[in-house]
DNA sequence: CCAATGTCAGCATAACTGACATCA
DNA sequence: CTGATGTCAGTTGTGCTGACATTG
């Protein structure tokens, strides 16, 4: 969980894993230093997809890309948090939507701040245009995954 | 597990987030394609992390960020499975040294013209000298995670 | 005596699949 | 009728802590 440094890592996944941890790591510790000790990844995650108008909990499921039942699973502990609630979808009686309550407005705002005070943190450890840099880069479009069985480069 | 087209994602440390399972469901998507069907994600974590004159399990554990205990269990499976060997250190009693066999030597070379290939891919899409731009941010010295209890822009 | 390594046992988190009722 | 949504039940993968023997 913490993040040691290590001899050289030339592969960019392990390398975007590390940058990931990194901001993870440290959003976690803020959080729980400020007396949100209940956070998790999972909450983070879902708080990270919430849409302004209200989510729909299948919906939240495909864009994370978990399953229905987990996403469930963790909507229900964070009703019991006093975190979101789960109102009734008026335009589908099938569906539910998650609603933030106050606390977890609260706890957006907070986590909000500790991520752009960790990019100031960044930006002053690595320079603010390569933090640009690597904004631009993750924003553009990568498409999706190349999970295609392309063979890997059949030496010609 | 899919990548999906998500409306937009300012949080950075989402973006590298979902950068990393780019990469990681490529990878695993293409390796079960050629046949290594029995690759996980921890395997290819301990493949990434392993120096070249064999490692011991609880450095790679430190290095990983791992506890020992989990470590061991994941290269127990790995020997099962005849990827690696754990032969005694010969300079330390008590340590065993990580070694890949023949087979496991043969999956990390496929791992890497995969993982070379993806970022061929991937420069194709965004531009060469974007990916460049990525690599140097993420290559820059972000020295640890700053999980010190500051506060996040106490408003001046 | 102290620290590091590996190991055994028990447990927690966070996902999965299958099956099913309800509703668009 | 088909497809989407939520839900119940059971299972799996991957990690954790505590405790301990062995060795440096």
């Amino acid at each position: 969980m913490m993040h040691q440094s290590v001899p050289a890592a030339p592969n960019l996944g392990l390398l975007l894993l590390r940058a990931f941890e990194w901001f993870d790591d440290a959003l976690l510790a803020r959080q729980h230093a400020m007396g949100w000790g209940e956070m998790t990844r999972p909450f983070s995650l879902i708080f990270g997809y919430l849409e302004p108008g209200g989510s729909r909990p299948s919906g939240l499921a495909r864009r994370i890309g978990v399953s229905r039942q987990a996403i469930h699973a963790t909507l229900n502990e964070m009703v019991a948090l006093d975190l979101i609630t789960l109102a009734p979808d008026p335009h589908d009686q099938r569906a539910k939507l998650v609603v933030p309550t106050e606390r977890g407005r609260h706890m957006i705002a907070a986590a909000r701040a500790i991520l752009a005070d960790l990019e100031r943190e960044l930006a002053a450890r690595i320079g603010a245009d390569t933090v640009a840099a690597l904004r631009a880069a993750l924003e553009a479009d990568w498409g999706t995954a190349p999970t295609d069985p392309t063979p890997p480069a059949p030496s010609p």
